[in-house]
DNA sequence: ATCCGATGTGGGAACGATGTCATAGACATG
DNA sequence: CATGTCTATGACATCGTTCCCACATCGGAT
C-alpha cells in the first residue's frame, strides 16, 4: 500500500437553515414550511421567492429534524447476510431501486451470517427510526425484536416468522421438486442432494421438492446421499470429494444453493470426472459463473433483483397499511436446461 | 407470482423515550442520559438502577434526537453503481464490514451510473446529514456538491477531484502494464485492448498502463486494436466478435475490466477459438468466474473488498481531522498467472 | 355598516436527547 | 464556625422542523 500526499483541506460555514431561508425570503418559518412542503396556504409570489432563496442559499432540510418532529422517517433498513454472494447483492439491488422509486433511502447491513451481529444491526435500526425492515433472517430474534417495537418486517428468501409478518419468497419446493425430476426423466436413480441446512424454510422446502421428485420416480431415498454441508465454497468442496471418491458414486447431483454448486463443480473438475457423460448437475438459483463455464450448468433460476424489490414493494404496502393481515409472497421460479444435465452413465 | 393469506395483524403502543426511562428509574431525564451514556456524573446504584429500568422498557435512544441536537450523526454513505457487478458488491461489502467495526451504519444507494440518480443520492444524504461519503463517482459533481455542503467525501477506485478529496485506487497504471507485459513477455505482437473510456481515472491509467508496456516491448501501437466499447457485456461481446472475424485478429486480449472480459470470453467461445492456444486473455479485475471457467482467466486482481475497507477507514479519520491535506491511498494489485495466457500461435 | 367566508401569514409549542448551569448536601480544612 | 471542594442531581434551553392555532386582510353578501 503505498501513500502519495496532495494538497488543499476543507472549511465551511454553518449549514442553512429554514430560518436563513425565512429571512433571505422576508417571510416567516411557517411560510416558508408551506412553500417548501406545498402543505398548506401559500401565495404563488411569495412560493416563488422561497424557492428562489433556498435554492440560492442550497437550502436541504434537515431529515432528523423532520423525522423527530413527525416521528415517521422515509428510510428502510435492509440486512442481508452476505453481500459477496451474488444472491444477496442482487436482492440488495433490488430492493436500492425499489426503495429508490418509492422515495426511500436505503440503510444496508451485511450481517455475515453472525446472530449477534444481526441483533446488533436491528438495534441501529430501532434507534434509526426506520420505517420498515427488510431481512433475510437467521432466526426468528431479528423480526420479534422489531415488531415488539413497532416495525414492520418483511422476510425474504426464507421465513422464520410466518404468520405474524410478511414475507416474499420464491417456489422452493416446486423448484427442487422440478430439478430433481428432471434428473429423474434424464434416468438417474442415484441423486445426491448438497444442502447446507433444513431447519430454515429454504432449506426445508428444497429438501422436501427431492423427496417428492425421488418418490414420485419410485425411488427410495437413500441417506447417505443426502449430504449436509457447511455454508460455505470450502466444505462443499471437500465433502464432493468425498462422495465423488466413495464406492458407488451419484450419477446426478443436486445442489440447493449456487455456493454449494460452486463446491461441487470445483471438486468434480478436481476428481478428473466429466458432466455431464460422468455425472449430471443441476443447481438451485442460478450464479453469473453458471452460464460461463463449459459445460454450462442447468439451475433453477429465481428473479433475485424481483425478490428483492418485491419485498421492499411489500414493506411499503405494510408500511401504509399496518393493520392488515400479513401476507406471504411466492414468486415463480423456472429450470434453464443447460448442458450440465443427460442420461446417466451406462453400466 | 402467487400469493397466499396467512394470519394475525400488528399493534403497538408508544415506543418509549428517555421520560419514560426516567420516570421508571425515579430520577431526572439528564440523570439518565448521564447514566446512558457515561459523559458526567451518576452514583453507581442510580446508574444500575437507570440501566435496569432502561433494559425493561426496551428503551433504545432516538438517533434522530440526537443527532439533531449533536449537529453530527454517526453514519456514512456509501455510492456505488451497480450492485449486481461483483466488482461493486465486493467494495460495498468491505465498507459495511469497516463501518460496523467503527460504529457506523451506512446508507447505502446504487445509482445505476445515471448522474441524475447521483444527485438525487446526494441531496438525501446531504439532507440525512450524514458524517461522510463514499463514492464511486460518475464526475466531479457529487464531490463538489457534498463538499460545498462541508461533508467529507472520499473517492474510491475513480478520482475526480483528486487534490480536494481524498481517494482510495489501486495500481491501474502498473496493473496495466503488468499484465500487457505479460503478454509481451510471451511473445505477443499484437495485443488488443478492450476498455470502456479512459477520461477516468481509472480508464485512463489502465490505457497508459497498455501503451507503456507495448513501447518497452518495442511494439508501435496500432489504434486498430484499441477497442471502445460500451460498459456492458452485450456490447463488449459484440464488438468482439466484429474484431475476431476481421483479416488479421490479435493474438492476445487484454480486458480492461471484468464486463468487458465476459464479452470477450463470450464472444470467442462463440467463434469457436481455443484459448489460449488460439488467442490469451487477460483481465483487470478477478472476477469469482474467471476461475471457475476452463481454461481458468489469467487476471490483474484487486483487493475489492480491502478497498471499501480502506475508504470507510480514511473517512473515519478525516471526520476526526478535517483541516489536514487530503491523501491519495493507492492499493497494490498482483497479476494471477492462470491457464488463459500462452505463446502466439505459430504463423 | 356589519358580518362572513376565504385566503394568507406568523407565533409558538411540540418532537427526544444533550449538556450547561445552578444548586444542594457531605465532608474536610482553617 | 465559616469556607471551600467534591459529588451528585435536576431545571431548562437548545437543535431544525412541522403544524395547530390565532389573527389579519379583503371581497362580497346581507
Amino acid at each position: 500500500m503505498t501513500v502519495e500526499r496532495r494538497s488543499t483541506p476543507v472549511s465551511r460555514s454553518r449549514r442553512p437553515t429554514i430560518k436563513d431561508v425565512a429571512e433571505a425570503a422576508g417571510v416567516s418559518r411557517s411560510t416558508v414550511s408551506r412553500a417548501l412542503t406545498g402543505r398548506g396556504y401559500a401565495a404563488s409570489d411569495v412560493r416563488e421567492r422561497v424557492l428562489r432563496a433556498a435554492e440560492e442559499l442550497g437550502y436541504v432540510p434537515d431529515v432528523m429534524a423532520r423525522t423527530l418532529k413527525q416521528q415517521v422517517s422515509r428510510s428502510v433498513g435492509v440486512l442481508v447476510s452476505d453481500l459477496r454472494n451474488p444472491f444477496y447483492a442482487e436482492l440488495a439491488a433490488g430492493a436500492s431501486s425499489a426503495a429508490r422509486e418509492r422515495g426511500y433511502t436505503m440503510v444496508l447491513a451485511d450481517t455475515s451470517l453472525s446472530g449477534e451481529t444481526e441483533s446488533e444491526a436491528a438495534e441501529a435500526l430501532v434507534a434509526l427510526r426506520v420505517a420498515g425492515v427488510i431481512v433475510t433472517p437467521n432466526s426468528s430474534a431479528v423480526s420479534t425484536y422489531l415488531s415488539s417495537h413497532g416495525i414492520p418486517v418483511v422476510e425474504v428468501d426464507r421465513q422464520f416468522a410466518a404468520g405474524s409478518t410478511d414475507g416474499v419468497v420464491v417456489g422452493n419446493r416446486v423448484g427442487a421438486r422440478t430439478a430433481t425430476a428432471h434428473l429423474v426423466k434424464l434416468g438417474h436413480r442415484r441423486i445426491a442432494l448438497f444442502i447446507d441446512e433444513t431447519d430454515w424454510t429454504t432449506g426445508y422446502e428444497r429438501y422436501q421438492g427431492y423427496l417428492e421428485a425421488l418418490t414420485a420416480g419410485g425411488i427410495t431415498v437413500d441417506p447417505e446421499l443426502v449430504v449436509s454441508s457447511g455454508w460455505d465454497v470450502a466444505d462443499s468442496r471437500r465433502r464432493a470429494l468425498d462422495m465423488l471418491s466413495g464406492p458407488d458414486r451419484p450419477t446426478a447431483v443436486f445442489a440447493a444453493n449456487n455456493v454449494l454448486a460452486e463446491g461441487v463443480w470445483r471438486a468434480i473438475r478436481e476428481r478428473g470426472l466429466a458432466v455431464p457423460s460422468d455425472i449430471s448437475l443441476v443447481a438451485f438459483d442460478d450464479a453469473p459463473w453458471m452460464s460461463m463455464v463449459s459445460p454450462q450448468v442447468t439451475a433453477v433460476s429465481q428473479d433475485t433483483f424481483n425478490l428483492g424489490a418485491t419485498a421492499v414493494r411489500r414493506l411499503h404496502e405494510r408500511i401504509e397499511m399496518p393493520e392488515s393481515d400479513s401476507v406471504t409472497t411466492v414468486l415463480n421460479v423456472h429450470l434453464i436446461e443447460r448442458e450440465s444435465t443427460t442420461h446417466p452413465p451406462a453400466l
